[in-house]
DNA sequence: GGGCTGGATGACAGCGCTGTCACCATCGGC
DNA sequence: GCCGATGGTGACAGCGCTGTCATCCAGCCC
C-alpha cells in the first residue's frame, strides 16, 4: 500500500493539513476533540511523517551527529566505548524522532578540520556530540565551532571555552575508589598514571591523591608510576611496584588495560590476586569481565552521558538557550574479584617470585 | 554565509537549475564545456546538495539501514564486530553520498517484527543490511521481507530464500586453518564446536573435517568437543581434551572466546603455548591480540562484507536488478604466537599439570 | 450591544530538488 | 533541401511538510 501522507490524514479526520501538522508536532492551540480525531486517523492510516519533507520545510534538521575517534583502522579495544555512546545517543534520538549520524574520524589525519567541515556542510546536523578524546583537541573543537553548529562535548577534561559539556566525576570517583581500597585495610596503595595527553585520565590521578588524603594516608612518590594507557606499560609499571622492597598491597591503574597488565605482572611474580594484591582499574572495558580474576573497576556512564548530550542538543532547538555549562553524571564503582581485604600473609610471596624472566 | 542552493549555482554558471542537477547527479547529455562551467560554479560556492530536498523530490531515499543485534544491553565482547561492520557500511555510503542509519535491536524481544516494521516505516531506507545472527532468523528476515525493502543478508549461514547475501568462506578457511596446523606437524588436532544455533559457526566444523581429510588425517570423535561460544565452555572443553590419555597437540576452537578459554586451561595445566600446544581461534576479536600468547585466528572480512552489501543496495537503485545471489569474500588467517610446530618434547607436562583445582 | 481579546483553524506560499516533457539545434540520409 | 533522429537544455509541476498570516468564533469588558 502506498504510504499515507498528511493529506490523507487530514481528509480522513476532516480537518486541514495544518491542524494535523499541529497534532503531530504537539503544538498547542488544538481542541482536545480535534486532537483526538486526528490521532485516530493517524493510527488508522499508520501515518509516519516524512522526514525529508519536514526537514526541507523547517530550519530544524532533526539530525544529531556523533563524532568520535575512529579506532577501527588499528586495534579496537575501545569498540565497546563507542558502542555504548552510540546506544545512549540513539536512545535520545529515537524518543524525539531524530536521526543519528555517526561519524568516526581519525584525529591523526592532518586534514581533520577540513574533513569535519565537509561532513558538517553535507549532513547539516542540528547538533554535534563530540566524544573524548576529540573533545579536548583544540584543532577539532575549533573546526566545529567555526561551523556554528551547536555542540556538546563529552568528557572534555577541562572546561575550556564556553562550549557545553557532559562529563563524569573522574576525580571524585577515583577518590572514592581509593577510599574503598583503604577501607579494605590497604595502607600502601599505588597508582599508575595514564598517558599525559588524556585530560580525563589525568584527573584520575588527582582523585587518587584526594582519596589518600581523605583516608588519612600519605601519598608517597614511590607509589606512583607512569604508564601510557597500554597493557604493556601497565605490566612494566606493576612489576616495578611489586619488586619494591616494601611493595604496595593495592594498585589502582588509570585504565583497565594497564590494570590487566598489573594482574599479569602479579601472576608472573606468583602473587595471588586479590589474596596478596588488590588491583583496580578504570573504564570497565569488556576485558574487565573476562580477566581472571574479574577486575574491579570504575564504570563510566558513557551511554547516559551521550544520551544527555543528545537531549541537550535536541532541546536546544526549542528554547534557543545559549547552550553552555557543564553537566556531570556520576560514574560507579564495579566491585569484582580483583580487590579484597588485606590478608594476614600479604607479604608472602609465591615460589616463583624473584627474578623471573621478563 | 547562507548556504548556497542549486539556484545560486545555476545563476553563477549561467545555466538552468536542471542542468546543474544533471551535473551533480552525473547524468549524461551535458556538453563538456557546460559541465566544466557548472563544476566551477559548484566549487566556487562550495555547494552541497540538500539531502532532504533530494529525497523529497525523488523516490530514491539515499539511506541505507544497518540492522544488527544489540549487545550493549548485556556484555559487549562483540562490539568490535559491530564497529567493523559499521566502518564498511559507512565507507560505501560516504562514497556514494548516502547516509547510514544504524539500528541495533534485540532479537530476544518478542515484538522485534513490529519494532523493525515501525523503524522501516519511519526511516524508509532504500535498502537494509542485515547482520548475523539476525540474518538467519526467519522471524526477522520475514518481517523485513514483508516491508518490501531491498535487503542484503550478511553471513546468513544457509542460502535460504532468494534474498541476496554476502558471506565469507567459513568452511573453506576453516579447512585451510586445519591444513595449516597439519602443516606444522600436528597429527592430533582437536576441534571445539560452537553454539548449535549459529549457522555460520557450524560451518566451521565442516571445514575442520574437510581440512583433516585433505591433510590425510583421521577425524577421531575423541577430538571433537562441544562448546557454546563462551570463554568458560572453551576452558572446560580444553581441559577435557588436554586430560585425555593421548591429548591433542593442537586445538582449533570455533571462536576466539573459546580459544582464549583453551589457553587458560593450558596455562592451568602448566602447558606452554605454543611450545607444547597450538591453539587457534576464529573471529579475530580484540582479545586475540591482547592474549598472551597472541592468538592465531581467522579474520572475517566484516568490513568488506558490509561495504559490499551496502554497495549492492546502492547500485540496485540504478539498475533495478533483481537483487539476488550470494557473494563471497574470503576470510584470512592471522598467524600469531599461539601456534607453532610440534616440538620434540610435546608430551612433556609442566610441574603443575595434574589434579589442579578447577 | 459594540468593541476587543485570544484561542482554534485553515489558506497558501514556499523549502531545494528531480522527473517529465517540450523545445531547439544539429546532423546524416535520401 | 526536406525529413526524422538525436543530443543538449530549460520550463514547470510537484514531492510532503511547516511558517506566516488571515479568518472565524467565543467570551469578556464597559
Amino acid at each position: 500500500m502506498p504510504r499515507a501522507t498528511i493529506n490523507d490524514v487530514a481528509e480522513l479526520a476532516g480537518v486541514s493539513i495544518k491542524t494535523v501538522s499541529r497534532v503531530v508536532n504537539k503544538e498547542p492551540n488544538v481542541r482536545d476533540a480535534t486532537r483526538a480525531k486526528v490521532e485516530k486517523a493517524i493510527t488508522r492510516l499508520s501515518y509516519h511523517p516524512n522526514m525529508s519533507a519536514r526537514n526541507l520545510a523547517s530550519p530544524r534538521a532533526r539530525l544529531i551527529a556523533l563524532i568520535y575517534h575512529d579506532t577501527s583502522s588499528y586495534d579496537i579495544p575501545s569498540a565497546g566505548y563507542v558502542i555504548r555512546m552510540q546506544t545512549g545517543a540513539l536512545s535520545a534520538c529515537r524518543s524525539a524522532d531524530y536521526r543519528l549520524v555517526i561519524y568516526p574520524c581519525d584525529f591523526r589525519t592532518g586534514s581533520i578540520g577540513a574533513e569535519l567541515n565537509a561532513m558538517i556542510e553535507h549532513a547539516r546536523p542540528q547538533g554535534i556530540v563530540l566524544a573524548a578524546p576529540l573533545s579536548n583537541m583544540p584543532r577539532v573543537v575549533q573546526a566545529i565551532v567555526a561551523t556554528g553548529t551547536p555542540m556538546v562535548r563529552l568528557s572534555p577534561g577541562t572546561q575550556g571555552g564556553k562550549q557545553c559539556s557532559v562529563a563524569t566525576n573522574d576525580r571524585g570517583i577515583s577518590a572514592a575508589m581509593t577510599r574503598y581500597l583503604a577501607s579494605l585495610g590497604h595502607r600502601k596503595i599505588a597508582f599508575i598514571k595514564g598517558h599525559p595527553s588524556h585530560k580525563a585520565v589525568a584527573n584520575r590521578y588527582l582523585g587518587y591523591v584526594d582519596g589518600l588524603q581523605q583516608s588519612g594516608l600519605d601519598s608517597s612518590e614511590h607509589f606512583v608510576e607512569n604508564g601510557d594507557n597500554s597493557f604493556g606499560s601497565g605490566e612494566a609499571a606493576g612489576r616495578r611496584l611489586l619488586l619494591l622492597k616494601a611493595p604496595p598491597t593495592a594498585i589502582f591503574a588509570a585504565n583497565d588495560d594497564m590494570a590487566a597488565g598489573v594482574i599479569r605482572a602479579a601472576a608472573l611474580l606468583g602473587l595471588d590476586v586479590p589474596g596478596q594484591l588488590s588491583v583496580a582499574g578504570c573504564d570497565d572495558i569488556s576485558l574487565a569481565r573476562q580477566l581472571c580474576p574479574t577486575l574491579t573497576t570504575i564504570r563510566q556512564p558513557l551511554s547516559s552521558m551521550a544520551e544527555r548530550a543528545a537531549q541537550i542538543l535536541i532541546r536546544n532547538a526549542d528554547d534557543e538557550s545559549p547552550l553552555q555549562g557543564a553537566e556531570m553524571i556520576p560514574a560507579t564503582i564495579e566491585i569484582r574479584e580483583s580487590t579484597g581485604p588485606v590478608s594476614a600473609n600479604t607479604r608472602l610471596r609465591g615460589s616463583r617470585a624473584q627474578g623471573l624472566p621478563e
